[in-house]
DNA sequence: CGGACTTTCTTGAATGATTCAAGAACGCGG
DNA sequence: CCGCGTTCTTGAATCATTCAAGAAAGTCCG
């Protein structure tokens, strides 16, 4: 569980004190892409014992702050945080079970950025989630929800 | 203030049983685009006089799900739901205060909905929401986010 | 290397949007 | 006008996230 040895490196080059809390919860977030709040909790105590919740919300609002992690929130669903940054790509998600998968923008740079009509707001960033069905989902029976 | 005419029309059209909160929470949602639950409670109370928040949930539920509203997410943000429906329409939401405002899609049709790599996901839709500051805080000094 | 200052972690509780549940009221088709 | 099934009311619960105050730890400086 050596996860990411440049953790500390990541977190001095942000100007962020380097305490156990967050190297665990940065490395967490690198083995868990789309991981909830819940879950890099969990792991976080995996590899350091008892650490309180707070810590980790505290910790990833910094890291969020500094860039370090990037949070997603699709509609419907709790925070969840992935360490992919600076690169501009999406997010595929399924409508059934949730579960989200990374998406290269199909045009290349960030042609979306560029809206017909911006109402005058000063656009710095064009996010886009695509919903659909996961190939789990897609061949299981649609689970519920029937009309 | 009867709104729309055509609201008893819609929840007709819809197979849905036409009811005052009914009535009056469509007509809210048209009058105020980009609502959150809150507001409509309030808009809904204005005209109708006390109505169960759970009430509103629920029609705003079932409008949903008739697909007579359509409910919108940014990260950090409460649900708000908005008329217009079918067509492919996406948001500016601004950074500093919150606001959202429509915006259509640049590339005309559905360029988006195409994945360069859908990661056998059967996609159906692709949402994009711009982030920005809008003209307001644009121009003015940041506002500390005291409120 | 040690001390002091500042930031961060811990503990415990609060907030607020949304949902669940059970019973009363109402809309609609007959 | 009646009865059935849906929808509204009331009241409480859930759950992610945040707030607050004090203890502990990290970093800088001499």
């Amino acid at each position: 569980m050596h996860t990411s040895p440049d953790v500390e490196t990541a977190l001095r080059g942000a100007s962020l004190r380097v305490t156990r809390p967050r190297a665990a919860v940065l490395a967490a977030v690198y083995d868990h892409p789309h991981a909830d709040t819940d879950s890099i909790i969990g792991a976080v105590r995996a590899s350091l014992g008892e650490v309180s919740h707070q810590a980790v919300y505290d910790v990833l609002r910094a890291l969020t702050a500094a860039g370090l992690v990037r949070r997603i929130q699709p509609s419907g669903s709790v925070a969840r945080y992935e360490s992919r940054v600076g690169d501009n790509h999406h997010h595929v998600v399924c409508r059934s079970c949730g579960a989200i998968a990374d998406v290269d923008c199909a045009v290349a740079s960030t042609p979306c950025l560029t809206a017909s009509d911006d109402h005058g707001f000063a656009i710095d960033e064009a996010e886009v989630t695509y919903w659909g069905q996961c190939p789990a989902c897609s061949t299981t029976p649609a689970p519920a929800r029937s009309s």
